[in-house]
DNA sequence: CGTATGCTTAAACATCTGTTTTAATCAAGT
DNA sequence: ACTTGATTAAAACAGATGTTTAAGCATACG
C-alpha cells in the first residue's frame, strides 16, 4: 500500500540521507558507544536494517557522519590561507583565523554538531579520530602555524612555533570543550553573540604575546 | 582452602577498596556508560556480585569513585594561594600555578585518573559534574584569577581578568583533553618530562601577553 | 505479462549487559 | 563443636544490542 510519492529525483537515496541526519544528532548526543542503532532508525523514520544495508554497520555510519560533518563545517568557516594571501598583514590573518576557529566551535547553526562530535572523539577516541585529524585538522593546523611563524619572525625555531600555535588553538577550543565549566564560572559568556567578543580577546592576548616573544628573540640574537 | 592471610586490620574491607581502585581506572578509560562491571570485578580480583553487594550498583560505585578521587586530588595538590602569599612576585606565583595545573593534568601518578574522569565529565556531563566543579575547580580558578588580576594591574576590569584567566587555564588543560590531537600533530610532546618545558612556554607566552596588556591599559588611561 | 532489481520491513539471532539469586565459605563468639 | 553473621562465588535472569535473514513491495525492463 504505497501511501507516499516515491520522491523521484530530489535526493538519490532519501533513507540514507535521513539516517545520516538522525545519526549526526544522536552520535553528537550520546557518542558512538552509547548511541543505539534503533534510536537512529526511529528518528530517521527508517528500519534498523537500513543502517547495515546502506552503510554496512554502525561504525561505518559513524565514520560517514564524521566525514560529512567535518567537510560541512570547514567549508562554512574556511581558514584563511597564509600562502595565497601572503600580501596581507599576518595580524589580520591571525584575527581571521581565530574568528574562523571560534565560529566553528561556537556557532549555533546546523553544523554545530561537528563541534560536539569532535569533543567526544577527543574525550573517547575511536579509530575514526586519527583519519579525521590527518585529513581535516592537520591542514588547518598547518595554515595557522604558518601565520604564527610569520608573526614570530625568522628567529623562532620550529618548536616555539608549534607551541605558540597550540597556545592560540587552545584558547579557542577551550570555550567549546570546557563549556559546562565556563557556564558555571562565567554564566554570561555564551549570551548573545559570543564569538566576536571572545575572538577580540584571544586575538589581543595572542598578538601581545607573539609580538613580545619576537622582540625578545631578536634582542637575544642581536647580542 | 584459605591460601592467603586474611589481611586482618590493614583495610576494613579489602574487596571494596580493590573494587574502587579498579573502577577508578576503568571508568577513566571507558566512561560510565561503556565501563563493564565484569571488567571492573575481574581487574579487582573480585566477583561481579560484589559491586551490588558493597555499593548497590554500577552508578553508585561511579559516584563513590568520583567523590574519592576529587577528595584525593584536592588534598594532594593545593593551589598556591594568592592572598596568603601576596608578598611574592605575581610572576613567580603564575609560574607556580601553571606548573601545578600542568602537573595535575599530565602527571602520571596514581591520582592522574581524576583528570581523565574530569575530561569525560566535560564531554558527557553527568549529574555529578556541578558538584565536582564547585568542589575542585572553582577554588583553583579563584586563586589563579587573583594572580592574573595582580599581573594586569588595577586598570583591568573584571571581564578582562576573567578572560585572561581562561586564556591561561586553556593553554594548560589543552594538553590534557586534546592529547590525541597533540600526539598526532606533535608526537614528541609527551616524551620524557613534558611538564617543565610546557610550563615554561605557557608561562612565557602568558606573561608576555599580560605585561603588554597592562602596558596598553595604563597608556590608555594616561591619555 | 513476467522477471529482475533495489529497497524496505518484521522477525530472528547470538551475544552481551547489570543485577539477583542461591549456595558455599570463613572468622568469631559461645 | 555449633551457631551466627558477614562475605564471596557460580549460575541464572530479564532485557538490550548490533547484525542478519527471509519475505514483501514497487518500479524498470524484456
Amino acid at each position: 500500500m504505497p501511501s507516499a510519492v516515491p520522491d523521484s529525483g530530489t535526493t538519490p537515496e532519501p533513507t540514507a540521507e535521513a539516517l545520516l541526519a538522525a545519526a549526526s544528532e544522536i552520535f553528537a548526543e550520546k557518542g558512538l558507544g552509547l548511541a543505539r542503532v534503533r534510536d537512529i532508525a526511529t528518528r530517521a523514520g527508517a528500519n534498523v536494517a537500513a543502517i547495515s544495508y546502506h552503510f554496512g554497520g554502525k561504525q561505518a555510519l559513524y565514520r560517514e557522519v564524521l566525514r560529512r560533518q567535518a567537510r560541512a563545517r570547514i567549508s562554512r568557516y574556511p581558514m584563511p590561507d597564509a600562502t595565497s594571501s601572503s600580501t596581507q598583514e599576518p595580524e589580520r590573518l591571525l584575527a581571521a583565523a581565530i574568528q574562523a576557529l571560534l565560529g566553528r566551535f561556537l556557532a549555533d547553526d546546523g553544523s554545530a554538531l561537528m563541534a560536539r562530535l569532535m569533543v567526544r572523539e577527543l574525550a573517547a577516541p575511536t579509530p575514526a579520530l586519527t583519519a579525521l585529524i590527518e585529513d581535516v585538522i592537520h591542514p588547518q593546523y598547518q595554515a595557522l602555524s604558518g601565520i604564527v611563524a610569520r608573526l614570530l619572525g625568522t628567529q623562532a625555531d620550529a618548536q616555539l612555533v608549534q607551541r605558540a600555535t597550540f597556545s592560540v588553538i587552545s584558547q579557542c577550543i577551550f570555550y567549546l570543550f570546557a563549556r559546562p565549566l565556563v557556564t558555571v564560572l562565567a554564566p554570561q559568556t555564551y549570551d548573545d553573540q559570543p564569538v566576536p567578543a571572545l575572538a577580540a580577546h584571544i586575538t589581543g592576548f595572542s598578538l601581545a604575546a607573539l609580538r613580545t616573544l619576537r622582540m625578545q628573540l631578536e634582542e637575544a640574537s642581536d647580542a
